[in-house]
DNA sequence: CCGCTGCGGAACGGTTGCGTCTCGCAACCA
DNA sequence: TGGTTGCGAGACGCAACCGTTCCGCAGCGG
């Protein structure tokens, strides 16, 4: 009879093919930027045909969004410990993750992002949002319990506690990365000398 | 006799060359990022000669680190109005530095710091340095006024008040800058309830 | 005047990446 | 078994860029 609407004829495609491309993507994307993920290059690193390659992908650009589609970030969940300590985990694991895999794609797609908003936009899906959405729930429990202002900026004060770790990151790589005591406890008591010591 | 020193013979290099290299050198750079900068694409956007680069320069690396030293950033000095107004006033003039010249830049610096680590640290005693410079001051002003705590780590409270901002700047585009108030009065006061209202 | 150097323009050979295509073989279905 | 598709490998023509080198002319000193 006819072929299965799910199995076509023919020789049916190797997945490992998939992860293997996927993988020398990434691994190039940081390795040498986006401008160094070339289509030979992956092809050679995948260990694959290029006709494997364009067989599967239009281009290098849905190459690399696909591939960065499958980047995940697990953020360890806070052992709910408290305000402090459940922030000071999340900035630490923040700073763990500039140096893991996927924060090495960052500075790269800080770059492309210029020309290309869907590439950092994939990451921001993936990697960025999530954890973010990890902080808002602490911000949001320190809130209801009354430890932080009633008022507070969720957004603005994510940024506040994540900005400078990334900053060093991206901007001053030689220096080590910041405490994430040191940036939790500043966010959270101010730098200003306090009215009652 | 023999020639001056300082004026060998020969016709003398026009110097209105240097300029349009440079600047053809900072716009392709901002525009397309390092990988963009090729010796040919300035040599057109500049209406010059290749042979013009290759006199004045060994190749693209020292062009670009030639060009990027040329870069200054004029830092509004600080009118002095208190702690607080001085703090903003410089953040506010970094949120401002980031849609500049100087600062479109910035992020193809990010991802080209991986690899050429001279490229960041031209920029860094440019723009980046004189800057913190800035904000030292008025921060150890306080510390001195009594304002500030005194153990206070000024290196990190710096990167406390720029670092959000260069974050969204670099990896959130989408939305507004953060306002230098918000920066300044979260760092200053601290998000946590206040003890006494 | 001559000799030097800078200039824009353009060509050179070599390298690299693109996207397509063609092999010969492998795997799957009927 | 034959038909169909996937596979690695590699060649193709095309384009871009590299760094160098030539040209003919322009400006400057002697």
């Amino acid at each position: 009879m006819s072929l299965d609407a799910t199995r076509p004829a023919g020789r049916p495609r190797d997945p490992s093919c998939d992860t293997k491309i996927i993988q020398a993507t990434l691994a190039l994307l940081a390795d040498d930027g986006y401008d160094g993920v070339t289509m030979e290059a992956v092809a050679a690193r995948a260990g694959v045909g290029k006709a494997t390659l364009y067989r599967r992908y239009a281009g290098k650009e849905a190459l690399v969004v696909d591939a960065l589609a499958t980047v995940t970030d697990t953020v360890a969940r806070v052992a709910r410990g408290g305000l402090r300590d459940d922030l000071v985990a999340l900035v630490a694991s923040t700073v763990r993750t500039t140096s893991s895999p996927a924060g090495r794609l960052l500075p790269r797609l800080v770059s492309a992002a210029v020309d290309n908003p869907s590439l950092l936009e994939r990451y921001r899906q993936q990697v960025i949002t999530p954890r973010r959405q990890r902080f808002a729930e602490v911000l949001l429990a320190g809130i209801r319990s009354g430890e932080l202002r009633a008022d507070l900026d969720v957004e603005h004060t994510i940024d506040l506690l994540v900005g400078p770790v990334l900053y060093r990151s991206l901007l001053r790589p030689e220096v080590p990365p910041l405490p994430a005591t040191t940036a939790v406890d500043a966010v959270l008591a101010g730098i200003r000398t306090p009215v009652r010591a």
